[in-house]
DNA sequence: CTGAAAGCGCTTACAG
DNA sequence: CTGAAAGCGCTTACAG
């Protein structure tokens, strides 16, 4: 319908304002600044005439001098496709989405279906003056993205606790090793002492950190741990439900368990459901993130709430004030997290907990 | 750490590359957009001197002059919280984002708490010369967001069927209707008669035209329509739990449902289950997306694919087509879909399908 | 308190 | 086939 070219009209610019309000473009500049050294009279009508055509600042323009495009770029994992599922990114760039908009920064992003694809997109951005600074969202070991963006001496921080380089990065996480240890005292605390631990990708900072945090709390109530208790995704030779499936119809099965996030509970759940196990009456589960789907399992799920939205608004507003040079300190940020509970947990008698 | 004034070490440009080239500017300019006018010599000479100075165009600079930023603005719904927590947007973005690297194309979130919010959002992207033309990856009812696209004369496309302008919107959509019809068909070829159609979110487009699909198969199947059988999402006395209750329990329940997607066929089966119904052997479901979940539940979910991500590679394509003026019409993309049938469908007589 | 001028890094007629 | 020059829309010393 419309043609490129027609609908190029000439957006209206500084030039057009000053024009217009009797003044020079440098006035014009000020004033939008806001600039102590413009009088009150004259920003005043300047800013009418802005208003009145409408004027918008060229963004590209203000980049180019001023060699910041306020614009902050989200990295993304690598999409295999299993990880990206988690609705848990959603929330993140949602929460990410809304700092920046407070902020007035622009959220770009950098995704990429292989580590030379995504670090390409990450380079375009970077070098191309597009982005300011980077949050990348996840946190693995031997990490090329994060190697070229410390290379570069780039401003990025990260959700998640960082594997290298850790005391150079500004990062929000949660202490996941009490959020572990937490979980499982809480199983403790309802009797339980055959507790297992069950994750699908083990490669997360995260993982290993709750991990480290349902050790020490066993540990610390004199439980032996069962090495066979703990699932860490797939082997080579046995999927994740096949191990479960081994591990439940063993001698000696766990009566509770501390699944990796809500989605790995769901599934355990219908899992057990199918080889005949009630939740919470036989098993007791609790997990982490405290998602939506939390509320739509039956049992509806006892999990870790890890205050997503919370990190998110943090790291942009951490990452801001690098780019800013407000803060020039590797900052890490701790939040807090919370057990919300709901109806998967009993106590190891298998009555309901009251 | 790193102080912002300090690591703002000069980025190597154009002029840099030029000289240690021994050639004007133009000519690297040139020679970065392949232009025909270069010598091959010459050409090879710039391009070695750019890798091994590592020359990154200044996207900025670039944009300015030639009005366009490379760049695609997706516009995400008003976060009122429970829309945006379906994973069905992730997939969007990720298919998008993936289509937009290929095509060297940045995307850029617009988001808000509130439509104002939005509309500035997407103002100050559009004005601001950010943007180059806006993905809308909703539909719904007298959208402000669609009018001010509309009347600014923007680039625009969306993922779903337009209430307004239908005839001059670039859309990617799946034929509704007829996927409704589908559902439905399927079900009755089942030998159900007693079918409901249970949905969320009626002021969503799709949601319309599913339900309008479900009617046609019913009346094409001669079957008398019972307006008991259909659930619009809560009224102001019902909730949707409430609602669904009642008519499982009523005289004369349903067989069969036709849910508005997977998250709700999934709340559906937890509660179908706690009144004590069997799926699918009391009532069969089918739903829409073909999403994780289909797997996650027990019995896993019979679906219908609509292809997200292709869906999203389309909506890119053609909206970059538009925006770079290889085609002006207002062209709608249909795609098919596909029944994945699992196993939440049984015969009407409850025994299994085979 | 305000303006004229230079410059950010690129592209593109216009000459040659 | 290549280069010198103007210009995209803004900001910021430098004068006054």
């Amino acid at each position: 319908m419309i043609n490129n070219k027609e609908v190029d009209f000439l957006a209206i610019t500084i030039k057009d304002v000053a024009k217009k309000a009797g003044v020079a473009t440098s006035t014009v500049s000020r004033t939008i600044q806001d600039h102590s050294s413009i009088s009150e009279k004259t920003k005043k009508k300047v800013r009418s005439v802005m208003k009145e055509l409408g004027y918008q600042p060229n963004l590209a323009a203000r980049g180019l001098v001023n060699k910041n495009m306020r614009t902050i770029g989200v990295i993304l994992p690598v999409s295999d496709g299993s990880v990206f599922k988690n609705p848990f990114f959603l929330e993140m760039i949602r929460g990410i989405s809304k700092a920046c908009n407070e902020k007035k920064y622009m959220v770009a992003l950098a995704s990429g279906t292989t580590e030379e694809e995504l670090l390409e997109s990450i380079q375009t951005m970077a070098k191309g003056g597009r982005a300011d600074g980077f949050i990348v969202l996840y946190s693995k070991k031997k990490d090329r993205v994060i190697d070229y963006l410390h290379r570069e001496k780039l401003f990025y921080a990260m959700i998640g606790k960082p594997y290298e380089y850790e005391n150079e990065i500004v990062y929000v996480d949660n202490d996941n090793q009490l959020a572990g240890k937490d979980a499982t005292d809480y199983l403790l605390a309802l009797k339980h002492e055959k507790i297992a631990y069950i994750d699908k990708k083990f490669d997360q900072m995260m993982s290993k950190e709750r991990l480290a945090g349902y050790k020490q709390a066993l540990m610390l109530a004199k439980i032996e741990m069962n090495p066979k208790y703990i699932i860490q995704g797939q082997t080579k030779n046995n999927g994740l439900e096949e191990q479960v499936r081994k591990l439940f119809s063993s001698e000696n099965p766990p009566t509770a368990i501390v699944a990796g996030d809500d989605l790995i509970a769901m599934e355990l759940i219908y899992l057990l459901k199918e080889i005949n196990l009630s939740i919470p009456e036989d098993v007791s589960i609790i997990s982490f993130n405290n998602s939506i789907f939390t509320e739509m399992v039956q049992p509806t799920l006892t999990s870790i709430d890890l205050h997503v939205t919370y990190l998110s608004e943090q790291v942009v507003e951490k990452l801001v004030d690098f780019i800013e040079g407000k803060q020039t300190l590797a900052i890490k940020v701790i939040l807090p997290h919370e057990i919300i509970e709901r109806k998967s947990c009993n106590w190891q008698t298998g009555e309901a907990r009251t």
